[in-house]
DNA sequence: TACCGGTAGTTCGTGCTAAGAACTATGTAT
DNA sequence: ATACATAGTTCTTAGCACGAACTACCGGTA
């Protein structure tokens, strides 16, 4: 735990690097006319369509929150809400043509952005680092918030 | 790029990395009382007294937003407005005593819990980690929103 | 001294985010 | 048929973030 130097502890560099990323998400939304939490929304249902209660799950809020995320997607046209043809109280909310665009911009973007973070590390470094992160990620369960590679 | 299997590039890890950080981080704050941004300002503050636009620098928050902040955190007498010495137009914002305490039991609880995210890695694994993101962090001049061992 | 452009912060208005509690409608088990 | 659970929405409250306009102060210069 005792460093010296520019070297940090695993926590800080968690923390810190995540600020990164947080602030390169969230100006890339910006450059797109999103918020973060609409970006968010957008890259989840890149990879399929969710039910409410299934989004809130992977994106961590209240079911209460999402309405209103979801009506502001909705009302720019990005997503549509279908009814559940298994159970009539369930909704599956999907990316309009317009909304997928957008999403493949934006996680381009984005994935061009986080990229240029790592610039500094050789290939393997990358590579290490890409496993180590991957560790954390299965040992905590990340939901799927922005896939590895784009499939259409 | 071409993943195979649960291999996650380094751009999905950083991001979905930074989804469990957020997370880990929105739930300490909560546990405490207090939202992200207010964690995040007294996190900053147990560095050091700031001005407001140092401040709004290191958040990466424009100063119109920093003002609600800072009032939000002044009303739960958590920290104060000192008037520069030097200069009677600026501000020093600094840590009450409850906002130090505060401050120190929300970030040991963070520390505790960014740790346990990584508590699947093995001690040199965890090394290495630290070491690849403290160069990511160092090469984007990632401001010291975390610090990494606490001085008082 | 008086003026002037620049800087530090605040105020105000708008839209978005997040939560909990109360509610509607539908599903499911007994 | 009743009763409980689930899926979503609505409403209210508090906070967040921004840009534009504003006040007060700083520095330099005529």
């Amino acid at each position: 735990m005792g460093k010296r130097g520019e070297d940090l502890g695993v926590v800080a560099g968690l923390v810190r690097a995540s600020f990164l990323v947080n602030a390169v998400y969230a100006e890339s939304a910006r450059e797109y006319g999103l918020t973060v939490q609409q970006g968010q929304l957008l890259c989840v249902l890149m990879g399929r369509p969710y039910g409410m209660g299934d989004l809130g799950a992977t994106l961590g809020l209240e079911k209460s929150s999402l309405t209103g995320l979801v009506d502001r997607a909705v009302r720019r046209g990005l997503v549509r809400r279908e009814p559940d043809p298994d159970d009539r109280r369930a909704v599956q909310v999907v990316l309009t043509g317009e909304g997928r665009d957008l999403a493949e911009d934006f996680y381009a973007a984005t994935c061009r952005r986080v990229d240029e973070l790592a610039a500094g590390l050789s290939t393997p470094d990358r590579d290490r680092l890409a496993g180590l992160l991957g560790l954390i990620v299965s040992e905590n369960e990340a939901p799927t918030v922005f896939l590895d590679t784009v499939q259409r």
